[in-house]
RNA sequence: GCCUGGGUAGCUUAGCGGUAAAGCGCGUCCUUGGUAAGGACGAGAGCCCGGGUUCAAAUCCCGGCCUAGGCUCCA
């Protein structure tokens, strides 16, 4: 039984302590008081509700000590924590139904997670068609509705409770240092070592649903051993499960590699290798659309273009230093006596066209811009349709600047980025990542970089985060984060400082003074790699693309093939366009849906009206539909449309 | 790299020891259609690759390749 009824104030006379309540309210305890007595202090219902509370932060069970001065919140099952504890003691029930089930089998972990939780074991040989069945066990489990209790140990007492369980000992080894009892939970015969907090009974778990198997390292480190590891989820009811279902299916529905392969954008086959995407006609519609968009954007701001070739002598990847650090992400092979490499990166290339030559202050900044496809060697297991490939392409920039320079020059570049997010219509989470530990380039160069980077930002009027001590070594840098259709936030464009490669490189400018002066090298990246971009897009979109970047922008349906002239007649004069007329022998409802399923941003129905009237009708994604359209009006409402790159068809949404 | 699924027609999938199936798409024909699937017929498959078990393998076993998800959010 719980002891954790209130204290009385039988002995008021010891020291008390304070905790700060989450309204900023202090409320004053007895020294010994548990988080549970504190919420007792506030009121008894609130006592009575207590499922766990947070102290600076930190889930912890009611039954925990408060301490001085520490931010208390109570967590009831109203709290938006709650379903973490209930999601933990879920984790339990599963690792109760799975001992009940199989013999010998060793605990490991077991912790909630953001989406529900998973328990790892050791010596479990489980398939999926075994979840089913566990997932009963559990159900049962929750019905019996047993008493969750917890219990305070000594490390001797654990020591001989868990003499079979050769994980948890190891757990208890560590946490030994630390202090001198541990935790146990119990549920009916079933108990495990844990730190809570949990739900009172099995009863108060509502809907769980075990999702997958997989493989974890024990610990996460691939010395030890794979251990078995069952993801489930938890919810307070039913409809809450069925909901959460139904968004995986949803993100499932936005896949990229299935909308690439519906609308045939692009293939990674057996044949030509892993990670290494073929692009398609529509696919390549869509990508050259973006590069020259971007191109537009380099122009303006006055870069210039150069091409360096996909392999280099690796004397070059030595000079950068990408040799020793970046090896064994690099693809590298011998030619004759020489050694050669993929280029894993664009810019000691470009330092390399640097430095060809000799530079004056008046001449900077050097700003250089190439898509530049680059080779990766990621581990098997990290390649993912295009989020994660062996080779993409950036469409990279890298700057030359004198100091005084580089506030402008990152203003400008923000701005660039901007004008993308903006044209995409993408949300982003923007960090500024200062020095690390290990860095090269003088303290001064350091404070002044960063300083001019939090400056910029600041002027910029974004919400930022400081990612301290995560910059690279060569320098800070701003990250941009774009975030996909199910929240997933994907590295998107990207700002770096460089102190180490002009070092390496022994690139110069010769100053005013006549002295020769070690430029400072910007990397930049808008969209960060194609291919990455290319699938945030596809999930941002579904797959209903923009009309300036459709594959097919307009497609033409002849109501019978009567009107077959007419409609050619008509698509010529959209010839400016991506425009297909659909000559298919089939009833127009389905060369309706057929269009829909292409997802192409607009149809143009004609019939015997339109063809004596001269004009068209025109269809969109929505459904929508107007009649009498005039041709001149309609192509003149996709010029503006298509060059100010709006991101919906809204011809017929105007009024 | 390691763990658990999966690889069958252009696409999506069924079949899981006994003559390879369906829907979509494609072709031919009938139909000439007015706003999200008209009808008939037909073509199309080294069942990922290589070994093995068996009278018999898409199916079972072993190895490989590819692919999906996962590999600390620490009791």
């Amino acid at each position: 039984m719980s002891e954790s009824e209130p204290e009385s104030e039988a002995d008021s006379d010891a020291e008390g302590i304070v905790v700060v309540l989450p309204d900023g309210s202090e409320l004053a305890v007895d020294a010994d008081a548990t988080v549970e007595d504190c919420a007792y202090e506030i009121g008894p219902g609130l006592g009575r509700d207590t499922v766990a509370g947070k102290l600076d932060g930190d889930l912890v069970a009611k039954e925990e000590p408060a301490y001085d001065g520490a931010e208390l919140e109570i967590i009831t099952d109203q709290s938006d924590e709650f379903i973490r504890v209930m999601r933990h003691s879920a984790a339990h029930c599963l690792a109760q139904a799975v001992e009940r089930h199989y013999d010998d089998v060793d605990l490991a972990i077991g912790p909630p997670t953001d989406e529900g939780f998973y328990y790892d074991f050791d010596n479990l040989d489980i398939d999926e068609d075994d979840l089913p069945e566990l997932e009963a066990e559990m159900e049962a489990i929750i019905d019996d509705d047993y008493e969750i209790e917890r219990e305070e140990v000594s490390i001797e007492d654990a020591e001989e409770r868990l003499a079979d369980e050769p994980y948890k000992l190891e757990l208890l080894e560590e946490l030994a240092e630390e202090a001198d009892t541990v935790t146990f939970y119990s549920q009916g015969e079933w108990e495990d070592l844990c730190a809570g907090p949990h739900v009172d009974s099995t009863g108060e778990i509502g809907a769980v649903k075990l999702l997958e198997i997989a493989g974890a390292y024990w610990r996460g480190d691939e010395e030890n051993t794979m251990q078995t590891r069952i993801y489930g989820t938890a919810f307070e009811d039913e409809s809450d499960l069925e909901a959460f279902l139904e968004r995986k299916e949803e993100a499932e529905e936005r896949d990229h590699r299935k909308i690439g392969n519906e609308m045939n954008l692009f293939s990674i086959q057996d044949v030509t290798g892993p990670g290494l995407p073929l692009y398609h006609p529509p696919g390549k519609t869509i990508l050259k659309e973006l590069e020259d968009f971007v191109e537009t954007l380099n122009q303006d701001a006055g870069y210039d273009y150069v091409e360096t070739p996909h392999v280099f002598k690796t004397d070059l990847w030595h000079r950068s230093g990408h040799y020793e650090n970046y090896q064994d992400d690099m693809f590298v092979f011998d030619v004759g006596d020489d050694e050669f490499g993929l280029k894993p990166m664009n810019c000691p290339g470009h330092a390399a066209i640097f430095q060809d030559q000799s530079w004056s202050y008046r001449d900077l900044p050097i700003r250089y811009a190439e898509n530049g496809k680059v080779y990766r060697k990621e581990q098997r297991g990290e390649l993912s349709g295009l989020s994660r490939v062996w080779a993409f392409t950036i469409d990279d920039g890298h700057l030359f600047v004198r100091p005084d320079q580089i506030e402008e020059e990152v203003e400008r570049i923000i701005e660039m980025i901007f004008t993308v997010l903006e044209t995409f219509d993408l949300d982003y989470e923007v960090s500024l990542a200062t020095r690390p530990e290990k860095s090269v380039g003088s303290d001064e160069i350091w404070e002044r970089a960063e300083s001019t980077l939090e400056s910029v930002l600041e002027e910029s009027k974004m919400d930022y985060e400081i990612e301290a001590g995560d910059g690279a070594f060569y320098g800070p840098k701003i990250d941009f984060g774009f975030e996909d259709a199910i929240g997933r936030v994907w590295d998107g464009p990207t700002v770096q400082l460089d102190f180490n490669m002009p070092e390496r490189f022994d690139l110069s400018y010769v100053g005013e003074d006549n002295e020769e002066h070690r430029p400072v090298m910007i990397h930049r990246g808008i969209y960060g790699s194609y291919e990455r971009f290319f699938m945030v897009l596809i999930e941002h979109y579904e797959g209903k693309f923009p009309l300036w970047l459709a594959p097919e922008q307009v497609r033409v349906l002849p109501i019978s093939d009567d009107n077959l002239g007419y409609a050619h007649r008509v698509a010529n004069e959209f010839d400016e366009f991506r425009v297909e007329v659909d000559d298919r022998d089939s009833t127009l409802e389905r060369k309706i849906r057929a269009a829909h399923d292409d997802r192409v941003p607009y149809q143009i129905i004609v019939g015997d009206n339109e063809e004596e009237d001269g004009t068209i009708s025109v269809r969109d994604r929505f459904e929508d539909q107007e009649y009498n359209v005039e041709i001149d009006a309609f192509r003149e409402h996709l010029d503006a449309e298509r060059d100010e790159k709006r991101t919906e068809p809204d011809f017929l949404q105007d009024e």
